[in-house]
DNA sequence: AACGAAAATATAAACGTTTTTATCGCTGAT
DNA sequence: ATCAGCGATAAAAACGTTTATATTTTCGTT
């Protein structure tokens, strides 16, 4: 559509001194003008700005980066996992760069994506992103109890907003669910139903969300005055194959749990499946409470109880939380915690179906 | 890990000039021997490399940048549905981002991601990306059957690789599954196991591979001498959602299919919740095959028959197009269409089972 | 020994900005 | 009348490269 002046249009694109020439000014006064520096009278920013509209001009970002350092990036670190089997691990991945993008929108920043393997391999890439000057500011994810790469980030003042947080008490921007909370809620719930037999599918326990998650399992066992089922949390890497394995081999143990809290959606599928072949029907001999990323357990049959968060938003938290970062916000305001919303679709109680 | 020495690192970086002063060559040297250029002599080059690694020199990407023109980014046009649902669409593209980062992996190329919800802002995107030369290549997907993103580019001579093929006989460097093949081959599938009224549930028309499609569906018909069920073709977007109401819809008319082609796991799962809620049992009433993008139909319950193509292949396949079409191959070498590979996990025959 | 070609290196300009410093013209106070 | 002060603009330098052109060095020929 839009089509611009047909004619002349495979010349140079026009740069300030084009704008010069056509104004008479200076490069200097035309690159204040455009900056919007108050030294340059009114009414010559208004011929400035008519004439580089007229001339379609934009500034060149690779100029402007040259000479103040700043890139106009926002880096990304998208984590995947070992490529030997392709699952559907990061599948909410795309949900959150498509938020970040969408916070980025109006302001000139792009966003660049570095692929990251691994832990190791994602503070590389920060170290990277700083050293070279790569990006104006970070966003990465999959954050350690002890996560090197805030250490790092937090030490060289480069601004960064994580997804999720560490338990250290340092000071930084972040976004991050109430994994807490909504482990024990799901916990608790089940609790209510009559469960005892817990288990509790979740992340490697290097990761910080992970604790989070344990201390809410165990939070609501201990205020139920019961000992929690310890025995039945599992941990790995959250693949379908994972949940499958996990509940496959938990259920056909001497003490099986009667019910499962998932950490995604993913694994829960896994779980699912597992149900599945073992002839057992969620809502009938056990429950399912799972996590959900994407807006999928409602299709899984049965439609399953799960605490919602869109993601997306936190993609968007995150873009908008960098904005204000990289404008020199301080990381003390740049904070927040969702509460994921609880949709049931299940009793998700025991009742006296299985009891003994 | 990896620590520099620690003594005078928080100085300026080293450019080209630290390693002048350093060698007593001329900065003009110093890049020629970098870039390997064969006038300077051996000797210099050993000693300038030298010099570089001890200074612990990197190239500043926004001097060369400047400079050449080159920007040494790789643009990606990730599409995301209009966002007020938060579903599944788009959930592959995480594999295809991993599988691009890898093929730029050992190149000097960075992958820079644009969110784009449409068509138009996909031709808008592309468009900045030449005009203001915002990257050196470019990828994208979702390929219409006339794409202007392609007319566009192919006019500029901008280096770009396709995942996707449009019908025109342009001469474009593209990545693709072939679609005709795979939606042939599972139609004749479930025509040789008794089927006749066999649904579609496809994309929009305007995708060139809904086309695609819909040939190898009619073909299959075709060649087995009966009358397609053309009647039972139904195209939206890719959502659950979608596939769900589909699926409920076709099955509650007056001539309802006995099995399902679907496009994507996306789609699949949205059959597969309508045909629970309708009580209905893969296998048992009804036989769905589907296209898998990410492993997971393994999982489902009852597994069901998939033409699967790994699709971080695809990104990587992708990635390297891209790197060779930039390096200034010829795109007439630059395409590959891949064969999914059928996972038969059901029978997918009718039997004797729902005759009339 | 002198010359010219070839090889190696140096100089300088350029890419498009921003920013520091300089210039100019004006006003108003001395 | 002179000049400090100020507002507006211009000039020039700088960011880190690459590259066209120039210069120096080397070496083989005559």
């Amino acid at each position: 559509m839009a089509a611009e002046n047909p004619t002349a249009r495979r010349s140079a694109p026009p740069t300030i001194k084009t704008l010069a020439d056509i104004t008479g000014y200076s490069i200097a006064t035309i690159s204040k003008a455009l900056r919007g520096s108050p030294v340059v009278a009114p009414a010559t920013r208004e011929v400035i700005f008519k004439a580089a509209r007229e001339a379609g001009y934009q500034a060149n970002a690779r100029g402007m980066a040259l000479r103040t350092g700043r890139t106009c990036q926002a880096a990304v670190l998208m984590p995947v996992t070992a490529a030997q089997n392709y699952e559907w691990d990061g599948v909410e991945y795309t949900q959150i760069l498509s938020g970040i993008s969408q916070a980025l929108d109006g302001s000139d920043y792009r966003m660049s994506v570095h692929v990251v393997r691994d832990a190791a391999e994602g503070c590389d890439v920060a170290r990277r992103v700083i050293d070279q000057g790569l990006a104006d500011g970070l966003i990465f994810s999959g954050i350690l109890d002890d996560d090197p790469r805030i250490d790092l980030l937090v030490e060289s003042r480069f601004p960064f907003v994580s997804l999720g947080r560490c338990r250290q008490p340092l000071e930084y921007a972040h976004v991050d669910i109430d994994n807490e909370w909504a482990a024990h809620a799901a916990t608790a719930r089940l609790i209510a139903g009559g469960h005892r037999r817990i288990s509790l599918v979740n992340p490697e326990r290097r990761l910080s969300y992970a604790l989070d998650r344990i201390d809410g399992f165990t939070r609501a066992f201990r205020e139920a005055g019961l000992p929690a089922s310890h025995d039945l949390v599992v941990e790995g890497d959250l693949s379908t194959h994972f949940g499958r394995e996990s509940a496959a081999r938990l259920l056909q143990s001497a003490e099986p749990p009667t019910a499962f809290v998932c950490i995604n959606e993913s694994t829960t599928l896994g779980v699912l499946s597992a149900l599945g072949s073992l002839g057992r029907q969620v809502g009938v001999d056990i429950d399912v409470i799972a996590y959900d990323d994407i807006n999928v357990s409602a299709y899984f049959t049965p439609p399953i109880t799960t605490f919602y968060q869109p993601i997306e938003v936190l993609g968007r938290t995150l873009g908008e939380f960098l904005l204000r970062r990289m404008a020199g916000e301080e990381p003390k305001e740049l904070r927040q915690i969702f509460r994921p919303k609880l949709i049931e679709r299940q009793p998700d109680s025991l009742g006296g179906r299985l009891v003994g």
